[in-house]
This record gives structure tokens, sequence and C-alpha cells, in this order.
DNA sequence: CATGAATGAGGATTCATTCAT
DNA sequence: CATGAATGAATCCTCATTCAT
């Protein structure tokens, strides 16, 4: 599983072959099968695994804090790690966009669906209990959640230009601050005061 | 092209086979190298031309409205329409996301990036001109408009569950809602006076 | 052996996997291949098993009968039942034409051939008694009980229309004239006096 | 069409690759997925040629002679070439008898039980003319023509022994014998008196 | 006596691309 | 301007066999 996730967020899916994978993780094709039913099965897999640990820690990350501007703060920062991480960790998979392993079976039935929306409930889960405490005013949680996920994307670098003007650190504070409006968190005020700063990683990261 | 852009919409790009293109296209393979250098330049001729259809839709569609709050709910709903058009006009193919087609020339050489980047950059210019105008307020312009567009790709239908809560008229009213907030232009009294109502379009969306 | 007769009959020989015969045993890969040195060697065990048994059977069945005629009769007999038996029987196997298994060994090393032509000696063993015995009328013996021998696959089920419009009664009955023909014993007057009604099995064939 | 006849005669279905037919013919892999659907493909095309050859060759062969006799000599010996002849000419393919390339549509989908039956049914259209002219006295025909053909396989080469004490031309006598005596033809006293030696072959054949 | 994880050569099939006509 | 026969490298997957435990 680490060798194909390696290796798909490196080469993409369909230019990694099982050859690559198999010498890379070091065993024979044929232990290969004897683990996952086919190629596209190690994607559903990865994708399975990346799912449930980056939806553990977007809640670990929410719950961590307690105030509750800072709890979105806080996600969004999970996402810019998870986006960016790129192979090295384990959630790189979700730059696999449907389209690419949807084939076989028709149009897309590939885990991401599944997985993105995983995400988004987490989300909104996050939204209403917000709502619920009166910390967030926001009119339709579920469309806003959704939206604010997919807003998120914007980290995975290669979507960005190579030589982008658009610093980590200038995205991470504008997705904050996008997030806090549409919550209806006063975001000026406080976010100035500190908040941000607080939350952009200090590793990683340019100013 | 017409033929490519509906196959790689329904098919998906590496399940598409140039026999296909020509049987649809009725013309011969060979005809098709006379045109295209391969068929990853196919691609890269349907991402130009709908890169360029789009990048003036949207901006025709800001140009058509006054009032600076209209001109982020008129982008909206073109991204609304372009991301849920599908196969049927030429847009879809911003739905093949980066890493399928990028195989050949390493890690993502795919025109997708540069498409993604020009309209951004559209967008950039709008809130730029609504920030000089003194109607936006927006710390990070270029931050901003990278979010605004990559939270708008909600729409593509493949990356919502079918059976959705979120219907696209809720989801279109939540993402100019995000986008007002996000552009710090008051939402919540005017928008909820008849604007959005007025951007949704009255055709193929569900109240 | 059973795992394996009844997986060959079903499947054919190159489609059950070593898997498909261990699993359906019961038992481990590795038990397999102390018992029989290969997937081939099963198949040469079978044939052989299968090979003696059929045998014995044919020299019993010519031996309860005392009249010559009848003799023949009767092995026309057991010949039907053995290749009508299909998977429910050891003797299936027979049906498992050269070609298939000889593959490895270069042109035809299979254990068919050498059961095939057990069964044809046993055949000729008794046309030559009847000859001895005056009972037959025979020019060449070896080469008429090849023939008879061969003519008698015409039972294997799969030769055969789904649809047949030859019931295995009149399969049966044909078969006997033929036989007795070839052995030059009076077939009309004395058949139709009742001896091939008496062989016909009374279980499993149609009138 | 030609490599494949010679390499699945020589070395069995299975064993001959998809390269070994392409190199022989000298073509290109993909060429010849343009031709066959598949490797089995080519077998049922390969199979339906020589059945249709066979039959015109036994029909042709029936009609050359004028007595009904002859007719029946006529067509064993045509069956004795046909069995015999192995890879060199295209009658070959009829050695793969079922269950080898059945597999994978099911037990027996191959186009050897039609082509077999086709046979048979010409045969059987022989000995129907032959009844309804007062020459043979058959009780069955059907069976008999299936008992017959079937019979006829005995000439296979890989049935035999390679130092078999029977030599073709004493098979094809038997065979003549039997057919004859099957059809109520006399056959003791006339063929004894040469006209199955006016059938043997004279090449290819030993005495 | 028994296991089953591990192997890896080998096979059928696909498909972007070329080029003689 | 147009064809489509021909290519062949590359891919996913299978399965008989081994051997450490």
């Amino acid at each position: 599983m680490a060798a194909g996730s390696e290796l798909f967020a490196t080469k993409g899916y369909s230019s990694t072959t099982l050859d690559d994978i198999t010498r890379r993780a070091g065993v024979s094709k044929g232990l290969f099968y004897q683990y996952f039913p086919s190629k596209e099965g190690l994607v559903f897999a990865l994708q399975e695994k990346a799912s449930r640990e980056f939806a553990a820690r977007v809640s670990a990350a929410a719950a961590a804090r307690a105030d509750w501007p800072g709890k979105l703060d806080a996600v969004v920062l999970v996402c810019f790690e998870h986006f960016t991480g790129g192979a090295t960790h384990g959630g790189s998979l979700f730059q696999h966009l449907p389209g690419e392993i949807a084939d076989p079976r028709g149009p897309d039935s590939s885990g991401h669906k599944a997985a993105h929306q995983h995400l988004v409930e987490v989300i909104g889960g996050l939204l209403h209990a917000g709502v619920a405490a009166g910390a967030y005013r926001i009119d339709d949680v579920e469309a806003t959640a959704l939206l604010f996920f997919t807003a998120l994307h914007a980290f995975v670098r290669p979507l960005r230009h190579d030589d982008d003007s658009v610093s980590d650190a200038r995205l991470v504070r504008a997705a904050q601050h996008l997030v806090r409006g549409a919550a209806g968190v006063s975001s000026a005020g406080v976010s100035s005061a500190g908040v941000p700063e607080v939350g952009v990683p200090t590793v990683g990261v340019d100013r």
C-alpha cells in the first residue's frame, strides 16, 4: 500500500504499473494479487484508509480547539497539510479525482466520491454543532460544508503555478478568512489579532 | 473535437481510444493525425477552446451586471452552468482533473493547470476591480480568487451524491453567499431580498 | 482424486486450477504435492484408476454372459454406461481426449493413449476368444477391436446434440447391431428375439 | 489460419501462444486481432472451414462412385485421409476434441460439436439414400451414421501406438468391412475379391 | 503430516501511432 | 485530402510449484 500510494502520487494511476508497485514493495506480482483483487482494488483500499485517517484528523483538530472560530481555522490547517503533504503521507490519494479510475465500472463508481462525501459530512457536523451553539450563523449547512471542503482543494499543489505568486501562508490565511466569513464569524478583528498566525505551520510554509 | 469531447466526458480519457474518436467522427485515423499531433494534443486543444470560451462567458456575465454584488452572483451562475453542463457543452473537459492526462510527460504537464490558472486570473481581475472601486473588501485578492474558483468546482456532478440532499438551487445560493462574504459584500440582508433568486436559473434547477 | 475428477469433468483440465482442486478437497496445496508430482500427475493417476476399473467392468460384463453374441451386447452396454456417466463416476476422465494434457511433454504423452490401448486389448481378447470358439467371424481382430471401441465413443454426451434426435436406447441398439455385424454374428433374427432388449438398461434410458 | 492450424495440430491449443502463431505467420500480434476476435475465434474459424471442406470432400467421394457399396468404401477412405493428414492439410483441427477449447463459455460450446454433427448428417444422408434405393439395409439410420463417423476417428494417429501392430491398410480394410456390415451390404465375399484393395491409397499407406 | 505465503515466468489482449497507397 | 492495414511495446493478471515453518 505504501509503494502504491507513493507511486500513484508521483506518476499517476495509469502510468504506474503493477511491476512498478511490486518492485518498489520488494514483493512478487503474484503476492500482490493475494492481497488485492486488482490494481483498482489497491486504489480503493488506499482511498478508504486515507479517508478514515483524514476524517479522524479533521475531527481531532476541531476538537482540540475550544473556541468555535479556532475550530474552523484548525480544520483549514489540517486540510492544508493533507492536500499539500503529497506522497509522503497517506492522504495524497485524494488527488486522484474522479474520472481516472472510474473507467471500468461505468461513470464514476470510484471510492473517491464516497470518501469526499464522508469528509463533507464531518465538516457538516462541525458546522451544525457551531450553529446549534449559537457560534456560527449559516443558512444552509450542508451546502456550505460542501463548498467549504471543495474550496480547500485549492491547496493541492499541482493546481497552482510552480512559481506561484500565492504562497502557502497567504492561501491558508485567505482560506481561514473565507471559511470564517461563510460561518458568520467575525474574521477581520479577531484573525488579525493573531489567530491565523498561530495556526500557520512553522515548518514547510514560507512567509 | 466534438467527438473527442463527448467521448472523454462519457468514458474518461484513458478509456477512450482513437478508434472510438475517429469512428464517431466518421473519419480515418490518419486524418486525425493530420490535425492533432497526438491523442493528448486533442485534449490540449479541447482544453484551450473550453478555457477560452469559459473565460469569455465569465467576463461577459460579470460585465452584464452593473452592481458589484450582482457581478459575483453572475460569475457563480456561469460556473454552475459550466460545471453542471456535462458532455453537452464543450466545457466538460475541465472535469478531467490533473493526473490522468499528465502521465506521458512527467508530473502534471497538462493544460488543465494553465486553464485553471487562466480562469483564476479572470476572477482575480474582477475582484481587483471591485476592490479598486471600493465595492469589495478583500485582503488577499489572488488567494481569494483561487479559493473562490476552486470552491465552485463543488458543482461538478460526480462529486455529489446521486440522491444528493443538496439541491442545485441551494448550492448556488450558498455559493453566492460564500463569495459575497469573502468579498466583504453585505450578503444576508440584500441577498435574502431577492438577489440570489434573480440569478437562479429557471430551467434545469429544482427549487 | 475425487475433487480433481469432478472438477476436470466440469470445467476441463486447463481451466481447473490447483487452488480449485485443493480447496474442494479441503487440503493445502503443499499436501497435494506430497501425493502427486504435478497437476498432470493427478491426471495420470486418475486415468490409470479409471482405465483399470473400466477394463475390469468390461471383462466382467463379457464373462457374465454365456452366449457369444450376448457378450458383445454386454460390452456395448458397459461402454454406454461409462461414457455416459459423466462426472459422477470416475470414468469421466476418458473424455479428456488427447491434445489437452499432452502439451508439456511434446505431442501426446498422455496416459489416455495407453488407457485407450488397454481397453482395445481387452476387447481384442474377447474377439479372439470368440473367433477361436468359432462364434465370431472376423478377418482382422486387432483392427476391428480398435474400430469397435472407437465407435463406442459416440456415447459421450457432449458429442451429441442437446436436443438429440437419437435417443440413448436407439444408439445402444444400433451399436449392438453394428458390433454384431462386425463380428459376423447373426443380428437381425436373434436380436429381434429379445436379446438387445435384455441388455438395455431400465433406468436412465428412454425408449 | 494456416499458421494456427499447423501449430495447434503440433503443440495443442493451449500450448500454442499468440506469439507462436503470429511469428509463424510473419505478422504482428495486432494484426491478428484485426481478423480474429480472440485466440478462440481463430479456432472457430478453422473449424468452420475444415468442417465445410471435409463435408464437401465426403460428399464428392460418395458421388464419384456409382455402386452403393463403393460409396461407403470411398467415404471411409476420405475419412482416413482426413484424420491421418495431420497438420499438413486443414482438416487436422477435428482432432481437437471438446473440452479443451470449451472452457470460457461453459461446458462445451465449441464449434466442434456442430462440425461433428454436420458430418454425421452428410453421412446420414448417404445412408438414407442407399436405404431408399434398396441398396442398404439399416434399421436406424441416424444412430448408425453417428456410430459410423465416430468409429472412423480410430484413424487419428495419436490414438494408436507408435509401433502399432495395426497398419493403416488393415485398419482401412476393417473399417470398410465394418461399415458395409452395418449397412447390410454383402462384404465378405465381394470385398475379399478385391474391392478394398482398390480403395486403399497407394501413397502413405504401408501394406 | 500439513500449511499457505511467496514466486515470477508467461500469456492474451490493447491501442497510439505510422506510412504506403 | 484521405485511408486503414500494420505495428509491437506494454499491461494486467494467472497459476503451477516451492519451501520455511
